[in-house]
DNA sequence: TAAGTAACCAAGCAAGCGCTAGTGTAAATG
DNA sequence: CATTTACACTAGCGCTTGCTTGGTTACTTA
């Protein structure tokens, strides 16, 4: 049953489940679905996760984490300016956005299908990436980077930055670097 | 089956789906549980809606005619500036995503249940919202109230704006008038 | 008063759902 | 060499799903 575990082959397994449900939403993905995806029977599926809520629970983990690490590697080797670890935080969550598109989409779409325990598992690590955004966006009001309720502001940036896995094409002429500069151009008080 | 017909019975049949659908997701929404917050069984739903589809298309084109609406007369009764037109267009995107929270929810969250026809015919519905806020966000850069790309700004606003109902309270301080003052505060080059 | 119509209901079908039980097998481990 | 572990299989149970059928009731209109 494996609790807990992290093995190749489950990483594997939760990537391809992530892209699945992105593809058809959680509640149309069933589990024949998944494992004919995995090349495997159905009832494998439950060697390597308790349930299906557990698969949707090991996708989201695995995004939240590495948002998490993203950012985190991102503030350290920046300079030490309010503007630079504005940018900085910008350029990190579109970064893992991407990178990490379907575990993503799935944390900020699917995250209603957790059931409770999970959720409250998952919450933490959510809550621990906002508390890093929080504490940059203060730093730029303090700074006089930008102007405006703290709680307000926040949430227009990552309304505006998680919209965007919405709409921005990867093929397209713009990186994700592009997208962080001019949100962060936009909203900075000239 | 009552094809495109909008009595009042069906009217407020697609009020209380949109509840339901928001609270339990669509596809977690059975027409057994519809029937039952209707007071009828779950037979003579299908009296009222061709299928479950039509059901989710008559509450998104609700939300989307109500929002198209309200634009138009916002637009018409505002100040002649770049700037008025502005916050009236905010304004007004915010006052219709909380006038009708359910169906604007749906219609944001669950548009991808829709089936081909459906989504194409209200495809066309979106656009004439969405060409709307491209003309306002055009007008401002041209008056050198906002600077950027064209493309991203209005994303980004929207995608501002639209995030909204994941995290706003209606019984706290704030008025949805408040949240588009801020937003415009924010991006405005001063 | 007869006809028409909108609204509803009880019953149930066919298909699909998540998940379980029990078994086989090859590789790793003592 | 014996045992455990990891992974896969088949078969199907018990239940829910969207939707249909065939009919009744209540109201409106001619």
């Amino acid at each position: 049953m494996n609790v807990m575990n992290a093995s190749p082959r489950r990483k594997e397994l939760t990537r391809l489940a992530a892209q699945l449900f992105v593809q058809e939403g959680f509640d149309r993905t069933t589990v024949r679905m998944l494992a004919q995806e995995m090349g495997i029977k159905s009832g494998s599926l439950f060697h390597h996760f308790k349930d299906k809520q557990e698969i949707l629970a090991a996708v989201i983990e695995e995004g939240t984490q590495n948002a998490l690490g993203i950012a985190k590697a991102a503030l350290q080797s920046c300079p030490d300016s309010a503007e630079a670890r504005l940018h900085a935080m910008a350029r990190a969550h579109l970064e893992t956005l991407f990178a990490d598109r379907n575990a993503h989409v799935v944390a900020l779409f699917e995250w209603r299908r957790l059931d409770p325990a999970a959720s409250a598992h998952l919450s933490h690590l959510r809550d621990a990436y906002e508390a890093m955004w929080v504490e940059v966006i203060d730093d730029a009001l303090s700074a006089g980077l930008i102007h405006g309720d703290r709680f307000l502001v926040s949430r227009f940036i990552l309304g505006a930055l998680n919209w965007t896995v919405r709409w921005y094409d990867p093929n397209g002429p713009r990186t994700p670097d592009d997208l962080a500069d001019e949100l962060v151009a936009m909203i900075l008080s000239r």
